[in-house]
RNA sequence: GGCGCGAUAGCAAAAUGGUUAUGCAGCGGCCUGCAAAGCCGUAGACGCCAGUUCGAUUCUGGCUCGCGCCUCCA
């Protein structure tokens, strides 16, 4: 039995599917204009875990995951870069595939963009104006009425009374009520736009995911995740515009994954703290950098640095040393292992994936006692459901760094120099490889070498 | 002003009303020509103050500090 923390809740809850059998599960992806942070990474890597788990453990997961092709952000950059917002979008989806894919994330069952699902979301705008839900501005705005939604604020805990309209963005004149949030933007000049029975222009931000969820998953689907900022107001903006529009409710469970921070500060585009995936990769391996986010809980904050990511490469490199020279022909894993049960238990647990790893480690330890067939192919199994360990123990640790030396024949020359008892010399060979990066173990069936 | 989250050893990070988390780093040993890797051993922790309890890092209250959200955000 799964647990999950649910922010609707506040509480653990045991995880029942709607459908015996089948998770539908929506996540609120990118907003394609630049290059991916490594808080984008992280809700990548985490949902990514949560659907690999819920398929372990025997579920069919329909696992959506959007894309949003069409905002502000996106219209000023394309206006800024001189290039056509298709042009713009279709680069950096390009670009987000990449990285997703380097760091082990299996694409989802689908990726539905924003600018695909416009009827859709007229047709629930539409829904919402006849239920009066929603108003008609003079300039051909549509506004959602928040105050129309009396559970209005129940996934962020806010109550309308105490939120601060106009807080840190002005207020759009246009609202009947300083706290209702626009579902349907007219254009500006030279804005791209559709038609719509209320003006030329764009949906609003929140309307597609409540548009495509209940397109592909149903009015009602099992859980819908998200980075923690999203939880108010877009979050919440969803539910009201779904439940008002459906009459159901439209998830059972809502997940969160904590931000990535740096220096103890949310690392977000606008305070400019980011690092892209793409500067990490130049200095780490992806691996590294997924192991780095499975070792802390989804809900925790998780602090970036170069030392911890170090911290985080020595660490899973403990992990491949152990599966070094050993043949694994298979990843079966036997579930009635006790350490494969203690996997299960954490994973089952909210995902955690901190006290799912450490038993990674206990197994590492066992194999290093005894070279064991068979642990190691539980540990190369266990860790796969995590998307670890699935590379070759060999590539991992030797890197796929160029080396200038070469090093098989310093090997064999340290070697002659040993068997003459010419330490010095065999040390300065192994101080010359250390330099480069090559560190030298010499073990009963000969020398071998790692990267450092 | 409202709402929420957190504080665990040098660093990172879990669990737990009593008993080894785990990883990196440290210390002592084994192994080694010396190392490396590995193994064995070892040290080091629960922000502060009360309360509940036979017993609190864990539960409750208060305090301090840090972080987040209050319509840009993963």
């Amino acid at each position: 039995m799964i647990k999950i923390y649910n922010t609707l809740s506040k509480n653990k809850e045991t995880f029942k599917p709607i459908k015996e059998g089948q998770v539908n599960m929506y996540v609120c992806g990118m907003t394609v204009y630049d290059l991916c942070h490594i808080g984008h990474a992280r809700v990548m890597v985490i949902f990514d875990m949560v659907s690999r788990w819920f398929n372990v453990s025997g579920f069919r997961v329909n696992y959506v995951r959007n894309i949003t092709d069409i905002d502000d952000k996106i219209i000023g950059r394309a206006i800024e870069n001189k290039e056509s917002i298709q042009n713009l979008t279709q680069r950096y989806i390009h670009e987000m595939n990449i990285d997703a894919e380097v760091l082990g994330v299996i694409k989802p069952s689908k990726e539905p963009k924003a600018t695909e699902h416009i009827k859709d979301m007229i047709s629930l705008i539409q829904t919402l104006i006849e239920k009066k839900y929603a108003y008609v501005a003079n300039n051909g705005d549509v506004f959602y009425s928040v105050r129309a939604f009396h559970q209005y604020g129940k996934l962020s805990g806010k109550s309308i009374d105490d939120l601060r309209a106009g807080e840190r963005v002005d207020i759009d004149q246009n609202k009947l009520d300083e706290l209702d949030f626009v579902l349907w933007k007219s254009a500006k000049p030279n804005e791209p736009s559709w038609d719509s029975p209320w003006s030329k222009g764009r949906p609003g931000w929140h309307i597609e995911c409540s548009a495509m969820s209940s397109h592909y998953l149903g009015h009602h689907f099992d859980i819908h995740g998200g980075g923690q900022d999203l939880q108010f107001p877009h979050h919440e903006n969803e539910i009201a515009q779904s439940e008002a529009a459906y009459d159901c409710k439209m998830a059972n469970y809502w997940m969160h994954n904590g931000f990535v921070r740096v220096d103890d500060e949310k690392m977000s585009k606008s305070l400019g703290n980011f690092f892209t995936i793409r500067t990490v990769l130049d200095k780490f391996d992806a691996e590294v950098v997924r192991f780095f986010m499975l070792r802390a809980h989804y809900r925790s904050p998780l602090n970036y640095s170069d030392s911890h990511l170090d911290d985080a490469r020595l660490a899973l490199q403990r992990l491949y040393i152990s599966l070094r020279g050993i043949e694994i022909n298979n990843v079966d894993i036997d579930w009635q292992h006790p350490l494969a049960h203690k996997f299960r238990e954490a994973m089952d647990d909210d995902f955690n994936t901190p006290e799912a790893i450490s038993v990674l480690f206990e197994l590492a330890n066992e194999i290093n006692k005894n070279k064991s067939e068979l642990l190691a192919t539980l540990l190369k199994g266990l860790a796969k459901t995590l998307g670890l360990l699935e590379r070759d123990s060999e590539l991992f640790l030797k890197g796929d760094k160029k080396i200038s030396l070469n090093i098989d024949e310093m090997i064999l020359k340290r070697h002659e120099a040993k068997i003459n008892k010419n330490f010095k010399e065999a040390d300065r060979i192994r101080t010359l490889l250390l330099e480069a990066g090559v560190v030298l173990e010499d073990t009963a069936q000969g020398t071998i070498w790692r990267k450092e």
